[in-house]
DNA sequence: GACTTGAGTACGAATATAACC
DNA sequence: AGGTTATATTCGTACTCAAGT
């Protein structure tokens, strides 16, 4: 069974093939690579056309060895199905491009966080980006930090050192929300809940709670989704429909709950939002297509993603995380205000 | 500005270390990893002790200069916001683990072919995984199978040596959801198409097509959606509602499409499935809570990506790839067949 | 002395070969 | 011998230091 293999080609040229083909040093190869400027503009320029007839192209294996710095990040999160998360993940990578990182991920759930901390560690990576939207994923996260740069995202931690933390403003986002659908007139407004170990669902919760309160409305108890997805959300809204003073209006913490309550709004026969108003969180692809389409709070996934990475960036380099992220921002459409009415 | 930085401990212990506590050489403790057998229970013991004692792990880089393998593979996708795209590239990911390989992904359009096959070979990545929904972009692939080993996921590229190509039958799936609505009595049945330029939209019609003709029934002129996107439905069904003898059946190349025909449909009062039937394709997350739940066909993205992952290693080791891929599966919800009608 | 280039070695693990009990 | 362990070299790049113009 011997022959030739698929890519089993002649091996790639290294610096040593480039030197002798220009006349000069590996040493002053590498020069060219890493200090143009160091060498004179002719030999320079018979490097570089040497490095091109030849196709070279560093050994990224001996580069890190050399160097000590493998050009490798590694990025932790939740299950890539969620909406955010996963936006979050590519926009991550796109940023980590362009400062000349890859990315490796690790899903939380698939892998234990130790079996995927160690996976990254034999890798290399320079530093980790740990999406964290429990309690307990940012305790690991902050545990890994003595060991190496870390930034977790998390919507609700606050100050965690060794960690540096970047995060939307959840609780801003569900107050738009809330203020929207009472400026709408609604005085009965409930929420149907994400899972309470996520920061995110807590401070959407949060937000709620405050803007009822401070418009001096009731607080209705909060209706458990238990989970993230539209059959959650059905659950929800079928034990809502059960209750005594029916609210007039839903905050969903997020698009796929709002999207199982509408159904079993629609089921129920009620009509959205005459009877009851629906607003829900992300602003995921096709909401405007729902029937009706879902007034709901827009995040700067991308914007958070390339923030997390400047920020273990500059952390990798020494320097102090910066940055701005822009706010959450409603999107009002008509499971709200109707597609005429006010 | 100096003093202590994140993350910045003391190195990290190599096999001399290991091997100088363990009271013996480094290559016996390179034994003790690559050939256990080969060194005494006692000895193999000691070093195994110091290793843990010192949490020492191997180097990446290192392993690879010397091995000459990287255990990186690259996988080259569409834009992760697509369903099938993106679930595929999470199965890869967790079958390449198993493997012991890591996967270093790249977006098409993000990243021109061309700069992600630089970026994939100075990595030195052993292979690549092309999910190639395009001519374009399986000539592209077929173009890198004579640098490295590679495999495609296209549906409908047939044979095109020297590269691997795996696929779902695209055909057989539409063949399956458009006998469902013929079954249902329908005979103006419609579709609206995905991208000319997708092979997997090309399949659908063809399959679509097909089973219209084998059951003698009228083949109409496709209604071309443009993009793959619930506007793209949206604007496609409002022009076949223009249409002087409107069909009773839609069939569309995914759920987003149908998402957007549904809506297009309600907007101009008609009842689904009554006045018009929608079936759509992919089992995207949420289409059981549509309005009404979208009669779908659901494709084995996870064996898909396994089987991919399993065919690149395969190739990697000098081994011909084998396997079976399960087939597309309808599932009929309330768009197709009404909650209790027939 | 300023500017270029070259020789030699380190990086950490794997392996062929030799030495040991 | 036969089973173990040690020595020396290799992988490809980066970088210090010395030498050359």
């Amino acid at each position: 069974m011997s022959g030739d293999t698929q890519g089993a080609g002649k091996r790639s040229p290294v610096m040593a093939d480039v030197a002798a083909r220009a006349g000069v040093s590996h040493q002053t190869v590498s020069r060219v690579l890493n200090q143009p400027s160091l060498v004179r503009p002719s030999t320079r320029q018979r490097v570089e056309q040497a490095i091109a007839e030849l196709g070279y192209r560093r050994n990224m294996s001996a580069r890190a060895l050399a160097t000590r710095r493998s050009s490798l990040i590694g990025v932790v999160s939740p299950a890539v199905t969620l909406f955010g998360p996963s936006h979050m993940a590519t926009a991550i990578q796109d940023a980590a491009r362009q400062f000349g990182y890859a990315t490796i991920s690790a899903t939380t759930g698939r892998t234990s966080p130790t079996e995927a901390l160690d996976f990254f560690l034999t890798l290399g990576v320079e530093g980790i980006i740990v999406i964290a939207p429990t309690r307990q994923t940012a305790t690991e996260a902050s545990r890994l930090a003595g060991t190496l740069p870390v930034v977790a995202v998390a919507a609700g931690m606050g100050k965690v050192r060794p960690l540096h933390v970047v995060a939307i403003d959840n609780e801003q986002g569900a107050r738009d929300a809330t203020r929207h659908l009472i400026d709408l007139g609604h005085e009965r407004i409930a929420h149907i809940a994400g899972p309470r170990d996520w920061f995110d669902a807590r401070a959407r919760i949060e937000g709620w709670r405050l803007e009822l309160e401070s418009a001096g409305l009731p607080v209705p108890d909060v209706i458990e989704g238990g989970g993230w997805g539209a059959a959650d959300g059905h659950a929800a809204a079928q034990r809502l429909l059960e209750m005594a003073d029916r609210p007039t209006a839903v905050f969903a913490a997020n698009d796929d709950l709002a999207l199982g309550a509408m159904r079993a709004f629609h089921t129920a026969g009620l009509r959205i939002p005459q009877d009851i108003a629906v607003v829900g969180y992300d602003d995921v692809a096709n909401t405007a297509f729902y029937e009706p389409p879902l007034t709901t709070v827009r995040q700067p996934f991308d914007d958070l993603g390339r923030h997390a990475l400047e920020a273990l960036v500059a952390t990798i380099e020494g320097r102090q995380p910066e940055g701005e992220l822009s706010p959450p921002e409603l999107v009002v459409r008509e499971s709200s205000v109707g597609s005429a009415a006010g």
